[in-house]
DNA sequence: TAATAGTGTTAGCATTTACTAACAGTTAGT
DNA sequence: ACTAACTGTTAGTAAATGCTAACACTATTA
């Protein structure tokens, strides 16, 4: 039926919709430009999604599961040897920022006064917040109500230090080793 | 002279086309926009900077000199009591992100194809950063290599931090006990 | 007073951009 | 084969936006 067909059509497509937000951000990414990067005519684009802003947030979905898909992958790979935030730290002290996931977040973030946007940006933040919870409380095996506080409040924080290695590497403000400092594990108190 | 009289006008314009910057991002700023929260039309705008780039960067230096400048102050203010550092953390845990500083800088990194805009805001980040590197080493009292790396690293993870907490605030992720704990002065092993 | 420079306002231009109508060709079901 | 649905393409529209020309008015200077 339609529905079906449509629903085969956006997966196909949602990959390079989103590497297009994912390099020029919202605003700079034209339904022209998306079209383009698809290689389809926009009247294509419109047939699928309503209009620009669900392409948006169908994105964001879809690059938070991509992330957390990776992550997940990542460590699944070495988990005989390592711990999983070991993993994490060492995978992201190297790779941050390669996929270039995060010009769609800092674009979101000026459109936020659109519920729709704001509420998808909330939902990718809580989703990885929420990875990165479990991930220290295993690594400190322990669910007493003093660690769940340090467990959320590093969490937030490590976003946060990933987000400074983000526009770092962006904005060419410091070189891999910094980077690498930034992210030891020491910080963890480890 | 001319440029005199420019001068005035840019000195009494700008803190108002910056906060429309600040509080629109680069992009939804129009023109026209700024225009209005300055109570002039477009035309003057375009007597006193050469494009609307232009304004941008203006904006940019001035608002990294405000920050600084309110750090400054706060800091002198309670000298004889505290450690500077201390000062900055407690004035900044529960002040951070009041001034809506931070859309512009979002924004901002939307637009880094544009020289003019990378280079004024690596300026920002650097003069930031290295004004905290000082505060943290003065902490310390130590200029050894390996506290002068300790340092710079620590200074990069505050300002990730602090650009974590404007996002949590930003789309109200977490409230003001988290925003507390995420600059808790333990996480600098003091 | 006359000439020059500066200020404020209007109107508008050229371009971009999100979005759509409509048509021609194709596929699919009966 | 015939109808109906779908696909791809063209062309275009209405609104927004960065920016400017040009005019009337005022202040300044010679």
């Amino acid at each position: 039926m339609k529905t079906d067909k449509r629903y085969e059509k956006r997966k196909e497509m949602l990959p390079l919709v989103a590497k297009a937000f994912a390099c020029l951000g919202y605003r700079r990414a034209t339904t022209s430009a998306i079209a383009n990067e698809c290689g389809v005519k926009e009247a294509i684009l419109y047939r699928l999604w309503e209009d620009k802003k669900a392409m948006f947030v169908a994105s964001v979905k879809y690059l938070t599961d991509n992330i957390l898909e990776i992550w997940e992958r990542q460590i699944s790979k070495t988990l005989q040897e390592n711990k999983p935030l070991e993993v994490l730290f060492d995978y992201e002290s190297t790779h941050f920022a390669e996929l270039g996931h995060y010009m769609i977040i800092f674009s979101g973030l000026n459109e936020v006064d659109e519920p729709d946007i704001k509420k998808v940006l909330q939902e990718m933040y809580n989703r990885i917040h929420r990875y990165l919870v479990d991930m220290i409380l295993s690594y400190y095996g322990n669910n007493k109500q003093d660690v769940t506080d340090f467990a959320e409040s590093t969490a937030w924080r490590l976003i946060g230090i990933g987000t400074m290695i983000t526009i770092g590497k962006h904005l060419e403000l410091f070189g891999d080793s910094m980077r690498e400092k930034m992210l030891d594990k020491n910080i963890l108190n480890l």
